[in-house]
DNA sequence: GTGAAAGCGCTAACAG
DNA sequence: CTGTTAGCGCTTTCAC
């Protein structure tokens, strides 16, 4: 339009102390501008506390403001149903990230049904194989083949690996670069050198009481551990017994969280690019160059990165 | 209405798969059901990764939930303005919580400006004296006496004080505290003694190289720092300089973080009521039966606990 | 207790 | 390029 007109609106809006209202905006154009990022149940600890989701959150965030979106946070709770549909439904989001999405049956439910009703979302570090989902995960394969390889170069034979659950595409993931690693290097997997927690400090601690058994039988020289927290709980519970890395045994963790950093001896683990793979999940959805960029694969693996510390 | 009526419309409703549109009840209700959640912008961390955020949103977002509103989380950016009131006029959000607020001129003037115009909003963690916001924070005085009592009864004397930017009522909180306890136990406060980090870890770190001095030449023989991040970072760079807790110095942090209780020897930390501060408000700016029950001051302070661990 | 209708403040489509 | 207008899908008010 002529700039000469253009003036005299702002000009008059100014005057007036007109501000759009952004109700009215979103409903004459059906869209809600924002969007909403599901977050898991997570008993006890609240949620943020983990290092994991702050970061993908705040990727997230950076991704969403630059291109004029809001972040809508949807609290699951306890028990509570998925019907991640619904949001869409009633318009409250435009697109949605899942983070912490687990391979469940109600999961995978909600899932098929976004999908099949052509929703935009995004899943952030967890893969279905069964079914192609928008996705941004990282290499934990290859993530869990250099921490066991690490491990084998200094040395060690008798590697362990504390696990998670495997409703989590990450554990099985870890589960076999661990696997794969010791098969490459001709040492033998045995069912008792495999440790299930559930990613919680907690877990690893507790776990230190068969660890330990098995590190004074002389079974066990290595532990790797699938996430940092664990790392650490078990770390504490080993020292408790008398264990320490280093002496009597060498440990990897995983995420490179600020609290590997923290602990003495300093962790070994392996970095996960967690705030770039918020970016890239929301990228993915909302942003238009990204997008003609031509990411076009279902599933978007990011690289992962050994970080050589002390326990190792 | 009949019974009979609710039931022929309710079953109508689900035959033809109806369902509300948010969008046009927001509209036309001129709500948007939404509470914002103003994140200060925190250079280079990631700002979940921080403790303190996390907890007090994960409150935030139980009471929310059970109010039946949303999160829309709003990310400031570097040297980006606060207009927080813009946030209301466009009717985004019905009232909002701010976090990591700080006394500077442009934070003053947003914040001014939100309360003569009656905009419903809560500060969490920092208080104004000048003016009275509607504000929960944690009594960090008397936290901060705790700390420094408890260093005293230990028998330590020369108490130094690594305390955080001014322009929060947290680190001006804390260093009363630490002046009174100091006071009534017929100490010396002096300014060779107090030190200003920025809570972070790092800086904790680097003031390793005066307080290291200190402890050298026997003028400082405890350190109570006014979070644990920089008080772990102190102890990192003191055990560099072959100083350690407990035998060359005591030291005490405060929030009570998961890093205070990972870190060897564990940290003595104060214990912050995160969680229930994000509740409270959150509570308070959406929570009838809340607001009936008479939470009238405009200031919740509420009690912190020491937590006496290794470091003393 | 029920039905009808007038907006809410914008966007988008269309005529001038 | 500009001005006009018909909705968007609900809530609320008002008759009945």
């Amino acid at each position: 339009m002529k700039d000469e007109t253009r003036e005299r609106v702002l000009r008059a809006a100014a005057e007036i102390g007109y501000v759009p209202n952004a109700l009215a905006q979103q409903f004459a154009r059906r869209k809600s501008g924002n969007i909403g990022v599901i977050l898991p149940f997570v008993p006890k600890v609240h949620l943020f506390s983990t290092y994991y989701f702050s970061e993908i959150l705040s990727g997230i965030g950076e991704t969403a403001k630059r291109c004029g979106y809001d972040l809508l946070l949807i609290f699951r709770e306890y028990g509570g149903g998925r019907d991640y549909a619904k949001l869409f439904r009633t318009q409250k989001i435009d697109a949605c990230i899942v983070l912490g999405s687990e391979n469940v049956p109600e999961e995978r439910v909600a899932l098929t049904e976004l999908k099949s009703e052509g929703y935009p979302f995004c899943l952030v570090n967890q893969r279905y194989d069964e079914e192609s989902y928008a996705t941004v995960d990282s290499d934990h394969m290859a993530g869990s083949m250099a921490a066991v390889n690490h491990l084998i170069e200094r040395g060690r034979r008798n590697i362990a690996f504390l696990n998670g659950p495997e409703q989590y595409s990450n554990s099985t993931d870890r589960l076999q670069g661990y696997t794969l690693a010791l098969q490459a290097a001709g040492l033998p997997v045995t069912a008792e050198q495999i440790f299930i927690g559930n990613y919680s400090r907690k877990s690893g601690y507790e776990m230190a009481e068969r660890i330990g058994k098995a590190i004074g039988d002389g079974v066990i020289d290595a532990v790797f551990a699938a996430n940092d927290r664990m790392a650490i709980g078990l770390m504490q519970g080993l020292r408790e017994r008398g264990y320490e890395t280093g002496r009597d045994y060498s440990l990897v963790g995983y995420d490179d969280s600020d609290s590997s950093r923290i602990i003495s001896p300093m962790l070994t683990t392996v970095a996960v690019p967690f705030y770039e793979m918020g970016r890239r999940a929301a990228a993915r959805l909302l942003d238009v160059e990204y997008k003609a960029a031509g990411a076009e694969g279902e599933l978007e693996l990011l690289p992962v990165r050994l970080i050589a510390r002390e326990t190792t």
